[in-house]
DNA sequence: AAATATTTTTAGACTACTCTAAAAATAGTA
DNA sequence: TACTATTTTTAGAGTAGTCTAAAAATATTT
């Protein structure tokens, strides 16, 4: 239905709608694609001229529902093999993007649906982000920042907010990974590093860096 | 490494080598791969170029040992990824060759080695073809055309050697699957067609057409 | 508001792969 | 052997995507 070079397109400016809430300039496409700006112009002709963006000259963009959907259907597609990649085939959590980046892109609706129900209908990927349901709904998790965590509270690993393989090879050398629980027994009033509990046995200690970017769900 | 459209016509060259023998003609490529002639001209003085076969204009080509790995590599992948369709997703026999056609083409030695040792080190393809191993050897089996069983003999079904979807459809609908056994009670001198007992109760009656696709292991 | 810096678009060209139509080589036949 | 048919190759052009360099528009600074 629609090429790889355009699903590509479609789920980078789809993310940074997201993240950025308003229209999407052209660098910013650029760089999330891969590519010099002069070749996102191109592609945003062509997008629009689909109706699955809507462009104007020096304003940006915007995706139509029609885009959004199929950049919805990349990510669950791309969620989901990260999901087989980590859970059944055991790969680590920081080699599963590179392969699901391909594998998000080969067409059978069938196939998407099996794996689905293979992987036993998962609601989150292996660095905690939400699959986006058939139907393109997208849970909300109430997921928050574990630097949030005040002393004596807990909370469990749950996703990452930084998806560098630097920092997840750092989570998982250091057996920081989901579903571990984390108890704060102390934050350091100087450099907002933290001392934890981690599974309530081992004490810990992690770098402000680190606890700004895992989420955590909270436990009561 | 390679792009997908070089792996499909090394593929398709190396499976009408095993077919044929040969040096490989023009015309044969072209129709493997689902192109005009004048494309596979231009592509064999590209994989020439690249060490991949020996090309003479006018007389055909014939793969190197580097083509060949490459060839038979792409054709692991596309067995392994046959058999995770089949065994772990539920796709029926006809379902599975498009998909991996697709998945083949995804780069990724780890994964490759990951997959094989999910599916238990598989040997043969849901179709019964040979799966290559890591080392790029084929095992030859000695299955056999059930066509070739006497009356009174037995067998174990294989593999198959028409592999259209319309064959295998209807392989399926009559319960003709890998690991059936048959028994031939009978075989009729006039159109060749045998009766036989499938797994040792159910009678049934097979065309020439069906007996002469099917391959079986031979039971003493 | 003018000058400067940055961003975006256009223009023209390149790569990988494809095609049609015509020319060249090979194979088959009288 | 000469004629015809078939196969293969060349020539020229198209599509999807990319690039660089220059022009145009927008944003920022003074």
């Amino acid at each position: 239905m629609y090429s790889t070079t355009e699903e590509n397109y479609l789920k980078t400016i789809y993310k940074l709608q997201i993240q950025l809430g308003t229209f999407i300039n052209t660098n910013a496409i650029a760089d999330g694609v891969n590519t010099k700006a002069a070749s996102v112009t191109d592609m945003m002709k062509k997008l629009s001229e689909k109706k699955l963006l809507s462009y104007e000259k020096y304003k940006g963009v915007k995706l139509t529902e029609k885009g959004k959907m199929v950049a919805i259907e990349t990510l669950r597609k791309h969620r989901l093999w990260e999901t087989f990649l980590h859970n059944q085939l055991g790969f680590t959590w920081d080699a599963v993007h590179d392969i699901a980046e391909q594998l998000e892109h080969i067409q059978s609706n069938e196939l998407v649906e099996k794996l689905d129900a293979f992987l036993g209908f998962p609601t989150h990927d292996p660095h905690g982000d939400p699959i986006p349901g058939r139907n393109g709904v997208i849970k909300e998790s109430d997921f928050i920042l574990l630097s949030l965590l005040k002393k004596g509270e807990k909370g469990v690993i749950s996703g990452v907010v930084n998806h560098s393989s630097l920092f997840l090879q750092h989570l998982e050398k250091n057996k920081l990974t989901l579903g571990k629980s984390i108890t704060i027994t102390e934050v350091s009033s100087f450099d907002l590093s933290v001392k934890a509990l981690l599974d309530g046995k081992e004490k810990i200690q992690l770098s402000n860096e680190v606890v700004k970017n895992i989420l955590i769900k909270k436990l009561i």
